[in-house]
Order: structure tokens, then C-alpha cells, then sequence
DNA sequence: TATGAATGAGCGTTCATTCAT
DNA sequence: AATGAATGAACGCTCATTCAT
């Protein structure tokens, strides 16, 4: 019978719908400013219903976690295609990696949750290690492309690729941590698009052959 | 008498091992994750007790916050002196901010804690705008590292000395959360050293003359 | 379905059941001697429950306090029914007053309250409205009554008809608070009954012409 | 030696002028309302000198509605010296009563808490038969004083003295609680000084000869 | 005698979770 | 499958009282 697809469907819809919810209460308020409250009210259901679908308030943290990341990485890719040479990509994915958290502050605040050690805590090894995971392999697909620049000649020979990917991603992520502070601690929003722009630059020309 | 004396003595002693207590914490479960009655319990004292010493919960986050960033302060202050050109200053200063955040870092966490939005809501303005102010003040003292860099001749005249500053600052920041993740995520201690060094130094090398 | 109706009946059984309990506590211990465990223990009920009811201990209360007032209201009118005179029904007022206080002693109690000073800053501006607004229309009915009066010849003229329905209410009040106390102070109840015609018997006759 | 003499006269100074501080605390604040500390900060002194002088919070309470008890009916008695007949007697020690509570509110709320029965079940038996005695001592001048209008002729032979007596305080107390309210009720405080003579002269009036 | 320091018990309120329907 | 109702455990904070000095 066709019902029992249609009954997984609506699950799977359902399943969506609350993670939804919960993504965007979760960037707001973060872990432990959310209660599964606010989020059965976004999502139109009731408290109890999450706990059908979510075996607990981590479980559904968790989830919005993993599902985020998988995004984030799809458009990242999309930002690397078509461009010239290494100097250019790394540009690139650098710049996306702001853009994209900029313009969803909600996913790059559940995401920095993740390196949290309190947070870390509440989540089982294995979510850790699945998380953990899909960002090595971004530093690595980094540390590919300086490779592919210092073959190009773009970049030096002894330059260390994983340590320049590793800091062009934590630099990226401190600044546009300091850009979404609702109220600037440091520099407007103009001031700050310049700021990456440079803030790479900078990476990128200490890496450059003299 | 010397009673007054010995009395003013036990009570400082006592504040600063609530202090202690709570900073230990607060760094290791955040502003929202700590509770009073952690705390006391630490101190070896009752909640009631703590309330002696600090009139609310923020107020004694607040003290941990100032008291860790002047140590903070002070200690980065000794590591740019005796040091010879500005790119000599500004990687010490970077180093010795690493160091002391792993050396301290349940100072490092508290202060991080100070970034999130959701915490910082949680505070009163008057709390933030100090812990900013301080912040702020490093910044500065860091442009003003590189802009007489400049005119040593160390670093290009077009360098943004701000935008630099603040780069290292998040660069550094960004690496040693990394850094301290209880379970390593992407290299270990060892290789953390390196990077660290390699980090300021590809910065660092980005704005030399060419 | 029906369901949803018995839903219904029960919630509001429940809530009644909630008020009694914070009824009877409230007037043994006034406002601010009452916990809401003690509600709660006497409703059977755990306290976080109330909280599904009412937003507050104090719009508990308040609903209390309403729900006896216009209960209390009630009663009063009934008395006033098919009397002769305006001195026949300031009397039964004053009598039915006095009877519903020493039936319905709680009520009486969380009443006063209302009256003192300090519980009065406890309660919102708008709950201290909403009871002195019901108690002033009963002191305005009995001042029309009094009007009636003399235009039927039973008061004299010159009686400030506020003025008579003011002390009315405040001697009546007074004389069962008095009653009320478990350990009598000045009279045992056989004699507080006369007493309680003879106060209004002393007034009445006081406003008569002459 | 008169060092012991001397040590008698101080302790007995130190306890009315903590005496003196708990009224006026107790006065604005109510029994419940109000903290040893604020006591203690009112009288100069620390919370635990408190506990030298009285055992519990509730002796300290009693000793201060005992003490001002008599020094209210020391008042009273003044007004009624060199009065003429027995109304003029009984019309100046209602509308005493009423001044004094005015002047004095502190003393007034503090007598009228004795009527509430929660606070009556924190004292001892003793202390309510005590404070009950006092009451009822005056209660009897005041009805001592009718016999005495009705052997005068300006009262009728019939009217029940206790009763009237007892109906006079009652509505005396019930107009000041109002009058002592911050936000007025009923009536501004100009209004509230024709009411009282109207009061008293209503139920002097029915208690007259025809 | 006087007090600074300390605390147990308790307050109103919130929330993740469970359960009967 | 969905939910309204319920609750235990905890939260930040307060206060009457005790105790060592």
C-alpha cells in the first residue's frame, strides 16, 4: 500500500519542520537559552510531539548541527568552482565561509556552539567524531588547494598548508563572530567587509613567493 | 588591635577563593551553565555565603571577567618588553596571549563567554561596555605596535594597522579554542606549537615590504 | 467529540479547585505568609502545576480576591430584595454583610488585605484598581440608598449620605474582624450578634429626623 | 558599686532605642515585610546585638505593640480631662483616638497587626492576653463613660454601653485604616476629617434621649 | 557586650521530560 | 500520531538565626 509511503512521508516532512524550528530558535537563543517550549510553538506542534521525534533536547541540538554543516559545505563547494588559480580559491572559499555565515547567522551560531567544551559534553562521541569529521575534511580540502597554489607556484614550497588552512578558517570564524555582535564592539558593518577582505589578504600575501 | 587587620586579611582571602571557585566554573560550563550552589560548593561554602561577598550572580561574573582580563592584561604588558623592532612586539604579544590562554584557560573561556550574544544579553550594559572597553584598548595598543612597525620600516606603508590588530587577535582566539577542545579535533598539542608560530608568522610575513 | 468538552470541565474544575486552596491559605496566612507549596499541598497538586493555571502568585490572588468580591457582591444584593424601606435595607445590608463575613470568613480575610499598605505594593497597580473600583460601587449603592431615603422621609436631609455609607461599611468591618478572632477578645458570639444590630440599630437612629 | 547601676541604664537604653527602630520599621512594613536587618541597620546596630536583647523576632514585635499600646492609652486619658458632659467625653476621646493614629500611623499599624491572627498564632498566649487586657481596660472606660451620659440624661436609659463603645472603636479604626492609605480609596484626606466628625456625631446622635 | 561571618531552609518561578488519553 | 496535563528538580536569591571571637 501506498500509505504506509505516504505516513513516511509526512514523518520525514514533520521531522524537517521541527528541525526547523529548532535551528532557528537554537541560533537565537543558543542551547541553553532555547526551551522545547519555543520551539513547539514555531513549530506548531505541541512539547510533547518533539519528544516523538526526539528522544531528547540534544538529540534535536545535535541534529540541527549535522544537517547544518552538510549545507554549509554544499555552498562552500559551489564557491570554489570556475576560479583561476589556487590564491584564487582559497580567496574564495574564505570570503563564501563569511558571506554564508553573515548571511545566516543563525547556522554559524549553532555551529560555534559545537566548540564548546560544555556543550561538547552533552553530545555522544559519536555525533562529536561525525562533526569533528566533516571539518577536517574542509581544513583538508584546504590544505589541498595551497598544495595545488605551491605546484602552481602561487605560493611557497615550505609553506605548512594544513596550518594555513587551519588559520585562515579560525581567523574567518573569529571575525565574523565579532560581526554579529548586535551591537559592534569594534568596527560597523562597512569597516568590517573591509576588514576580511584584508584580513585574507594579508594570509595570503605572507604566503606568497618574494 | 591587629583583630580589624587579621579580619580585612580572612575577608579578601575569602573573596578571592570565591573568585577562584567561580572562575574555575564559570570556564568550565559558562555564564548560563554555572550555578551559585557550584560555586559554593567549590568555595567549601553555602550559597547564602556567596551572597556576602557578591550581590548577584553577574556581579561576581563580572570581577572574574575584570580581575582575569588586568592579569590578562599584564602579562601580555611584560612580554612586548624588551623586545627589539615592532614585528619582534606584535609576535610576542601574540605568543604570550597563546601561552596565557593555555596556560589559564578557564580565563580564556570566561572571556570568550563575553562574545556570545545570548550571554552578553544576559548582562547588564555597564558589564559589557567595561569588558569592551578593555578589550578595545588592546586593540589599539596593537595598531599602535604596527604603526610604528611602519615607520621602522617593518611593515608596507598601506597596511591597515586596525585590520591587522584585529586579525591576530582572532586568528589567535580562533586557534586556541581549538587548541583546548578536550578531545583534539585537529592536530595534536604538539603540532598546535607549530602552528601557532606558523600562523603569526605567515601574518606577520603578509605585511613585511616586499 | 466529547472529549474536548470534558477537557474543558476538568480544566475549570481544577482551576476552581487551585482558587479554593489559595482561598482558604490566603486568608489564614494574608498574602505574603502563603507559599504557593502550601497551595499546592493543599490543592494536591505540585507546585509547578498552578503555574499552568496562573501566571503568578499574584494573579492568583487576584482572582481570588474578584471571584469572593463579586460572589460577595452577589449576596449582598439578594439581601436588599423585596425590603420596605431605605432604613430596611441599609439594615439588611448591613446585616447580610455582617452574615456573609462570619459564614465566609476567608473571603472577609484576603479582603482586608487588600487594605493593608504593604501587601497593597506587592500587587500590581491594576489588581488594586480593579478591587478598590468594586468596593467604591458598593459604597456608592449604599449612598444611593441613603438619597432614597431621604426622599422618603426616613433620613434627615442634612445626612452626608457618604459619609453614613462609608461608616457603615468600616464599623461593620470592624466589629467582624473582631468576631473572627479565634480567641474571642470582647464579647463571645451570642453577644456579638446583638452587638451587631445595635451598631447599626445606634447609626440608623442617628440618621432619622428627628 | 554604681558600675553595675550604670551597666542596668544602658542596657535598658540600648533596648528602647532598638524598641524604637523595630516600630517604625514594623510600622511601614508590616511584620512580615520587614527584616531583622533593617532593624538593626535603623538602630546602629549589628543583627546579632539584636538576639541579645530579644530572643526572636516575634518578642521583639510584641514588646513593641505592648510598649506602644500604653503609651497610646496615656493619650487618651489626657483627652478626656477637663471635658464637659459625658458626649462631649466620649466625642473627644473617638476623634483623640483617630488624631493620634494619624499623627502616629507607625503605632496604629503596628495595634492593628495584633487583630490579624495569623500573626496572633506567632505570639504567645501570655502577650495576647496582655495586649486583650489593655484593649478591653478601655473598651470599659468607654463604656463606663455612657453610664455615666445616661445617669447625665444626654444618653437613653436603654443603650447597650459595651455596645457602643465597642461599635465606636471598631468604626473609629475601620475610617483610619482608610485614611492611611497612600493611594486614597475613597475620599482625599480633607474629606476624610468631615467624615470622622460626621461619624462619631451620627452615633452619638442615636444614642441620644428622643 | 558586641559583631562579622556563616548558613539552612525556604521563597517564587522555570523547564525538560513523562504519561494518560 | 498527537497532545494537554502534570511534575521533580533546579534556579537565583533572601532571611532569621547561630557562633567564634
Amino acid at each position: 500500500m501506498a500509505v504506509r509511503e505516504r505516513r513516511e512521508r509526512e514523518r520525514r516532512q514533520r521531522r524537517l519542520c521541527i528541525v526547523e524550528a529548532a535551528e532557528s530558535i537554537f541560533s537565537e537563543r543558543g542551547f541553553e537559552g532555547t526551551t522545547m517550549q519555543q520551539i513547539a510553538d514555531r513549530a506548531e506542534l505541541s512539547k510533547a510531539t518533539l519528544y516523538l521525534y526526539f528522544k531528547s533536547k540534544e538529540e534535536l541540538y545535535l541534529t540541527v548541527c549535522t544537517q547544518g554543516l552538510s549545507r554549509f559545505g554544499e555552498r562552500l563547494q559551489k564557491a570554489v568552482e570556475r576560479r583561476g588559480d589556487a590564491v584564487g580559491k582559497v580567496r574564495a572559499i574564505y570570503l563564501a565561509y563569511v558571506e554564508r555565515s553573515l548571511e545566516d547567522p543563525m547556522m554559524f551560531r549553532v555551529l560555534q556552539d559545537t566548540f564548546i567544551e560544555r556543550i561538547r559534553r552533552n553530545l555522544s562521541e559519536q555525533t562529536v567524531r561525525q562533526i569533528s569529521g566533516t571539518i577536517r575534511q574542509w581544513l583538508e580540502y584546504g590544505a589541498r588547494l595551497v598544495e595545488e597554489g605551491k605546484r602552481e607556484g602561487v605560493f611557497r614550497r615550505e609553506i605548512d598548508s594544513y596550518a594555513l588552512s587551519l588559520s585562515a578558517w579560525r581567523m574567518a570564524t573569529g571575525l565574523v563572530e565579532l560581526a554579529l555582535l548586535e551591537e559592534p564592539m569594534v568596527a560597523d558593518p562597512g569597516e568590517m567587509r573591509r576588514i576580511f577582505r584584508k584580513s585574507i589578504d594579508l594570509l595570503l600575501e605572507g604566503a606568497r613567493p618574494r
